[in-house]
DNA sequence: GCCATGGATTGACATTTGTCGATATAGATG
DNA sequence: CATCTATATCGACAAATGTCAATCCATGGC
C-alpha cells in the first residue's frame, strides 16, 4: 500500500530535464499514471481543493459530504484513494478523521507531466 | 511557488488568491478532469512522451504503434483521447497522419494542478 | 481502373470505476 | 454498559474504459 510516486525516478537531476530526454518505460508511465488516475476524477480534484483551502489546510469527512453532494460511503473512498495515491494524508483525532494535503505531492505530480 | 495563472475561468480575480482562495466548483472540476483523465493511462503518456521526443516533435502511428507493443487500432483509439482532450495535434499529410504536441497543453495541465 | 498500404471506425468483451445502501468499528457520552 | 456519532468497509450494480479482430476509408502507385 506504499504507493508513494517515486519523487524522480527519471534523471537525478532536480528539475528542468532539457527537451530530448528519451521517452518513458512502461514503468515510470505506471508510476505516473497511478497518480494521474487519482487525480482525475472532478470529486476527488474538488476534495483537494477544499481541503487545501480549509481551516489549517486539513478538513474531516463531515466537512467534505455536504458540498459535493455526495455519500458519506463514496466521499471515504475518493479519500482512501487519494491516501494510497499519496496525495493525502490521514490524521485520527477523537471520533474525526482529518486529512491534509501531503506536502510537495501535488507539485510532484505537476511535475511528472512536464517531465513527459 | 505561488498559484499563478490560474486561467479566468476560476474567479473574477486575475491572480494570485490566497491561501484561503474559494475552493473549484463542479465545472471547473470537470474541465480539469478531463484533461487529467486523457494522462491518467501509462500507454498514452508513453504516446506523449514519444511523440514529444520525436523527429520534429512529431511521429506518426506507424512509429507508435511498437514501441508500445499495442495493436494499431488501440494506438488510434489512445490517439484520438488525446487529440479530443487537446493535448494532441492532428495533421495529415499524404498517407500518414502526423501527431504533434500542442504548444502549451501539457504546460497548463500541470497548472491546473498547481491550481487547486 | 485496380490494388496495396496507413490509419480510422465498429463491435464485442472483460475489467475497472463511481455510486449507493447496509453494516461494521471505534471513540465519546450518558 | 448502552447508545450515539463519525468513519470505514462490504456488496451490489450500472456505466465507463482498454483492448482486440474485423472492417471501412483514403491516398498513392501500377
Amino acid at each position: 500500500m506504499e504507493t508513494l510516486l517515486a519523487p524522480e525516478t527519471r534523471t537525478g537531476a532536480p528539475c528542468c530535464e532539457p527537451a530530448g530526454g528519451p521517452a518513458l518505460d512502461a514503468i515510470e508511465a505506471q508510476a505516473t499514471a497511478r497518480v494521474l488516475k487519482a487525480l482525475s476524477d472532478p470529486n476527488r480534484l474538488r476534495l483537494l481543493s477544499i481541503v487545501k483551502s480549509g481551516e489549517g489546510g486539513e478538513a474531516c469527512v463531515c466537512d467534505l459530504t455536504e458540498p459535493l453532494d455526495l455519500g458519506q460511503p463514496t466521499v471515504s473512498h475518493h479519500l482512501k484513494i487519494l491516501v494510497d495515491a499519496g496525495l493525502l494524508n490521514r490524521e485520527k483525532r477523537g471520533t474525526w478523521s482529518y486529512y491534509s494535503l501531503v506536502p510537495g505531492a501535488l507539485e510532484a505530480a505537476s511535475q511528472s507531466i512536464l517531465a513527459l
